[in-house]
DNA sequence: CAGTGGTCTAGACCACTGG
DNA sequence: CAGTGGTCTAGACCACTGC
């Protein structure tokens, strides 16, 4: 049971002036959990409560909860599980692994295998004004700045650099990084109750300077693809920025347009 | 009237064996409305028969009627107005125009100024193997070849190599092209009933050779974005197959993550 | 077998558009 | 004002999972 279980809004309410702001129940009762994800009241990889429970909590029909939970689970921030229940969506799960990268090897062999990791730098900053802006933050706040090189059968392929913000990621270190095994992601979820929702990215052509180009194998003329990115959390709050640099000889960023 | 109301096959009916192939009504609903879509039925821009409409020629109610144009909805094949009806998705829009060029000005403002056009290039010839491969032909038959440059403000920044299958574009010339205005994918859709639906690209960092670098107006150590697409219509047909090579000093290339 | 999400229905009412 | 899509409800039944 929940504590003052909360009510939707009244619609009919006069919202004092302006535009009517006409808000569907549904609309009310998806954002209600969103804010239970939020508190991390049930955590990625848990289930909800079934949407007949939640429909009782929330004083509304199934119908309505059930259209709710269409679109967080549209939106990948909940997953359905027919005869089991409904889900926290997470990075740790085998085929959602890895759904940010969008790098994939040319032909048509899908053979992902998995990345060699390996960590070059994990320090602890102040951040720089475009950093700061990009995490929403000020100059000069904590930063985690960290670089590392990932490499298939092999050959290294990306080099990111990524800043976090000093606050959500406190107690970072090199040490607990290169132990984590699986996705960047997941690690943070339950390392940091971190999860990354969305993701937005900036994609240029550029060739590497003489420090770049040594990490990842070629020549300094090697065109190499610069993918920015800016990935939030619930809320849209931006949790990480990372400059990654991709190697195109052998694979591909894949990007499908609907 | 429509001759001969379609009817949902009773899903009950033994399927032979194997699996049970259960399929929802809401789906073969579905599959009926992109029919009549794939048949030209209804034209992009246009409306379609109203929910009650529907759900009385199909045998359905209109719930089941309204979720199966849910889906397409999502998939932007349709656009429902409230008030107004359900409409074809088309690419002659002003504010779903150019959804499929995804790239967009550095900095905040999104002063998207139309494109100068510039055909350089249209002919008819014979499908090499790579071309016939992307478009489901077979090596030899008929394509039209196009090439064109994209410039911003004057300054030239895509140049674009285009095929499409000699069938479904009969009539193509490059004057019928050139007078064209608006968006490329509605000019297919008004002249030769081809519309664009979803597409794959395949995004790699490369040099351009001599040729290309003139057109663009760079030298051959910039570095360029090379965008290979492959555009489908309705039912996953492959109706064009376009490489870009895009300048990115200026510009990138946006991409969503979610 | 109980419990979950998934489908389908029927009906009432609301919000928006256009004539 | 009539007609459209949008919301909300209540209830029946189906498909799937796990015990």
């Amino acid at each position: 049971m929940a504590t003052a279980p909360p009510s939707p809004t009244d619609n009919d309410a006069a919202t004092g002036a302006g535009t009517p702001a006409f808000s569907p129940l549904y609309q009310q009762i998806k954002q209600l959990i969103l804010h239970s994800l939020q508190q991390g009241e049930w955590k990625p990889g848990e289930v909800i409560p079934s949407e007949l429970e939640l429909a009782a909590r929330f004083r509304v029909s199934q119908g309505t909860v059930r259209k709710a939970i269409d679109e967080l689970a549209a939106e990948h921030l909940l997953v359905r599980r027919q005869g089991r229940g409904t889900f926290v969506a997470t990075h740790a799960e085998r085929h959602v692994q890895y759904r940010f990268l969008r790098l994939v090897p040319d032909g048509d062999s899908p053979t992902d295998q998995p990345a060699q990791r390996t960590v070059v730098e994990c320090r602890r900053q102040r951040a720089s004004a475009d950093v700061a802006r990009a995490l929403a933050l000020r100059t000069g706040d904590a930063v985690f700045q960290l670089r590392r090189v990932l490499a298939f059968g092999g050959v290294p392929t990306i080099l990111e650099d990524l800043w976090l913000p000093g606050g959500p990621f406190k107690g970072l270190t090199a040490e607990r990084l290169s132990a984590c095994q699986g996705p960047m992601y997941a690690f943070f979820e339950t390392e940091f109750g971190v999860r990354m929702v969305r993701a937005d990215e900036k994609i240029r052509a550029v060739l590497p300077d003489p420090g770049q180009a040594k990490l990842l194998g070629v020549t300094p003329a090697t065109p190499l693809l610069s993918v920015e990115r800016i990935a939030c959390t619930y809320n849209d709050l931006p949790m990480e920025l990372r400059r990654g640099l991709y190697r195109t000889d052998t694979r591909h960023y894949h990007n499908r347009l609907s």
